[in-house]
RNA sequence: UGAGGCGUCGUCUAACGGCAGGACCGCGGACUUUGGAUCCGCCGAUGAAGGUUCGAAUCCUUCCGCCUCAACCA
């Protein structure tokens, strides 16, 4: 199993929170619930690796299920493509499940729906159900069957189940609420019947369950506590749990949480959209390296552990984002950085020839593998006269900043001598043919001062020695940051993403490399063997991803800068009538329930205006969701509380402090204010011995605030106020505190 | 139009009433027989307006913007 990310986020906060509460007897279990209709992409690759490591991380479990309750679309053949998938990234799940496995029990259930009347069997048509569902803007209306005996429904069901119904005669609805303001919840369809082959149970069922029914069920008969899915299922959360509450108890009771799925530039991530590159042939398939699938992402030669090292970069969040692919490449490079030993390989050769090297003589020079690291074993490189550089290390006419071949200039040969171009050979219509050259045989190897008296430095290879080979460049699959914003995506495309460096040469050793390893080519990029098409002795390599190239990116730095801030302006000084906030006074009564709070409330404590304060400002806030009347603290309690403010006992800090205690506690004002401390304390003394215990406690800050940072002054009254529980009045801390600090 | 969700450097993401932090990108420098790597530095953000508070990215209000939902798919 992966390892457990480090980070935490809004997930690991709400799992600490339920351990804290002691919710599901201290488990933890998530589950990874694909559907077998598609491969893996590097979208479901932020979602395992978030399920799985979670359960790491709690040393929980977690389950490998799939969501195989639509017969027509899925197939075994993506259930053994996704287990390896998720094998190869994540490694081995606690438990693997289908849904299929639980098709009788929620068959059960589904009776036992029928039977409390919580479903029926409605006997419409698709279109009739779908008109009186309503919309948006206009609720629904019951249908004819919603209010069928349940004798009569579960009749029907069990003939549905026996297939005496042809497809789509009838289905199973949950019986919930026709005008409810979620339109999910307007009778949903539990099951539908399909008289279709299931790639596990075959024909044994003719009616199938729906994702809202199903899966919840699945999750709660697989034990999971942690439900986790992406943020369009936000809606259909209401619908789980009515589906759970209806059919409980639960132990553990499933909770569904929501995230951000990935979204990333120059590629697309839906299933649908990848399954059409393949069939239309864009692609050589789902393995194909330029597709962000898993299969193809593996086989480009990325790995499992840059994956894990992307996800952990890019965080888990309930904001709709698209992550710079930059991100992704930057993970690529720094996994294969540490892993890949280097190796010289010419993808577009150009003769040399080095006139000063005897035509007979080929010195086998050892190279390490690992110039950094030479301790990590090289191997021999074959030089001689006729060698083979890059083509665009030459240039006839250098540009400003050229650091490569050109005549008259002078390079170093990668792990061998310095090589000066004397003369350039024309080819028949003029074009550059080939070099002549000159070797400093006393340049010594290695040299660690180098680079001052050459330009730059060239990978190489011995023409006759070094061995062909093909090597497939791949690029961006897109040529649009956002190929799905283009009204066909296939617009998008870049046509450059594949290029096939017919011609390269390699040298001895990596011809004999084996399918799966990987190089860095020098200056280049990184390679990978392609386990597919490579044979020994005749490896092909697919281009991973290219180096970071500095010298490429001039014409990138030609565009404008960045705008320097255009920021919208200010809409100059709002119009007071406009955008008019209501006064408190107004809030309150255009709300019954505060309305009647804070006038029972006011029986208590006559102020109304303070009153309405602390109702508007704080308690709101305090409550969140829950309804004033459902609080431990009544009306009249909270108006007594008020009364304590503004009678000088308690300060507004500590206000804030008893209110949060009472919210969640219940109990008399007073009686709390004193057992919690809280009484404001008047005493001069008390207050300066409260200070002077932060001012101990908070040494280095004390320090930095006298060094002149003054901003710290916030963080040491923040702590002599915690000191004084908040009942120090804040003019006197502060005015204390400044006496202190001089 | 109803419901739900989300707004923090160009991008991704922290900060849970008290120092707006990190990463990628970009820019600059050091170092380097890879225009790579490494190291150092720089740039740069709380959607807006009010309110509460000693103190607000965080709590309250209003406004603005974006996303999701009206499949017998998941």
């Amino acid at each position: 199993m992966a390892d457990a990310p480090r980070g935490s986020n809004f997930l690991t906060d709400i799992i600490d929170a339920d351990l804290a509460a002691g919710r599901n007897g201290g488990r933890v279990v998530t589950r990874f619930p694909p559907e077998p209709n598609g491969h893996l992409h590097l979208g479901h690759a932020k979602s395992i690796l978030l399920n799985f490591g979670l359960a790491a991380r709690y040393r929980g479990r977690v389950h490998l299920r799939f969501d195989d309750t639509n017969p027509e679309t899925e197939e075994t053949e993506y259930v053994e493509g996704i287990q390896a998938d998720v094998r190869w990234l994540a490694g081995e799940w606690s438990a693997l499940h289908y849904a299929s496995d639980w098709f009788e029990r929620m068959y059960g259930c589904a009776e036992r729906l029928i039977r409390e009347g919580k479903a029926y069997v409605d006997s419409q048509p698709q279109e009739a159900i779908r008109e009186q569902r309503g919309d948006f803007g206009r609720p629904g209306v019951a249908g004819p069957f919603r209010d069928r005996p349940a004798a009569e429904s579960l009749d029907l069901f069990r003939r549905m189940r026996a297939g005496e119904f042809p497809d789509g005669a009838c289905v199973l609805r949950a019986r919930i609420d026709m005008a409810h303001p979620n339109v999910l919840l307007r009778d949903p369809l539990l099951y539908r019947i399909r008289h279709a082959h299931h790639h596990r149970t075959g024909d044994a069922w003719c009616i199938y369950p729906m994702y809202d029914y199903a899966h919840p069920l699945e999750d709660a008969f697989e034990g999971v506590t942690h439900s986790i899915c992406t943020l369009e299922f936000e809606s259909n959360r209401e619908l789980y749990d009515w589906v759970l509450d209806a059919l409980g108890p639960w132990e553990p009771r499933p909770r569904q949480h929501e995230f951000a799925r990935l979204a990333v530039g120059y590629t697309v991530l839906s299933k649908r959209k990848l399954l059409q590159l393949v069939n239309e042939r864009r692609v050589a398939g789902w393995d194909d390296p330029r597709m962000p699938t898993l299969a193809g992402m593996r086989r480009r030669g990325i790995t499992p552990e840059a994956l894990r090292d992307f996800a952990e970069r890019i965080g888990v969040a309930k904001n709709n984002s698209v992550v710079d692919i930059g991100k992704l490449e930057f993970s690529i490079r720094a996994d294969l950085e540490g892993r890949c030993p280097r190796g010289l390989a010419v993808l577009d050769p150009l003769p040399v020839t080095v006139t000063t090297w005897p035509a007979d003589r080929v010195e086998e020079i050892e190279i390490p593998w690992w110039p950094a690291e030479p301790g990590r074993g090289g191997r021999k490189v074959p030089f001689g006269r006729e060698l083979l550089v890059e083509r665009e290390d030459f240039a006839l006419e250098p540009p400003e900043g050229w650091r490569r071949l050109a005549p008259g200039r002078e390079v170093r040969l990668a792990g061998a001598w310095r090589l000066r171009c004397d003369e350039v050979v024309r080819g028949p219509s003029g074009e550059v043919a080939g070099l002549r050259c000159s070797h400093d045989p006393s340049s010594p190897r290695p040299d660690p001062g180098d680079r001052q008296r050459v330009s730059g430095t060239l990978h190489w290879v011995h023409a006759g020695r070094s061995r062909p080979a093909e090597v497939r460049l791949y690029d961006r699959l897109f040529a649009a940051e956002q190929p799905d914003a283009a009204e066909d995506f296939l617009s998008a495309l870049n046509p450059a993403s594949l290029a096939v460096a017919r011609g390269a040469r390699v040298e001895p050793a990596l011809a004999e490399a084996r399918a799966g390893d990987r190089f860095q080519f020098l200056r280049q990029g990184w390679f990978f063997a392609d386990p597919v098409d490579s044979r020994p002795g005749a490896p092909v390599f697919n281009r991973t991803i290219t180096l970071k190239d500095a010298w490429a990116r001039p014409a990138v730095r030609a565009e404008p800068p960045r705008p320097a801030k255009a920021r919208a302006p200010a809409p100059a000084a709002a119009p007071p009538g406009g955008g008019r906030t209501r006064s408190d006074d107004e809030r309150i009564a255009a709300d019954p329930v505060l309305a009647a709070f804070h006038r029972q409330a006011m029986a208590a404590h006559g102020h109304a205006a303070s009153v309405a304060r602390w109702l508007l400002n704080d308690l709101l806030g305090l409550a969140r969701e829950r309804s004033l009347d459902t609080l431990p603290l009544s009306a009249a309690g909270f108006g007594r509380f008020v009364a304590l403010v503004d009678a000088g006992r308690l300060t507004p800090a500590a206000g804030k402090t008893l209110l949060a205690d009472l919210v969640t506690r219940g109990g008399e004002p007073e009686e709390r204010m004193r057992e919690l401390g809280l009484e404001r304390v008047g005493d001069r003394s008390a207050v300066a011995a409260a200070v002077d215990r932060a001012l101990a406690a908070q040494a280095p800050e004390v320090a930095r605030y006298r060094a002149g940072e003054k901003k710290l002054l916030g963080v040491l009254l923040g702590a002599a106020m915690r000191q004084a529980q908040g009942a120090a009045d804040a003019a006197l801390v502060r005015e204390l505190l400044l006496e202190r600090l001089g």
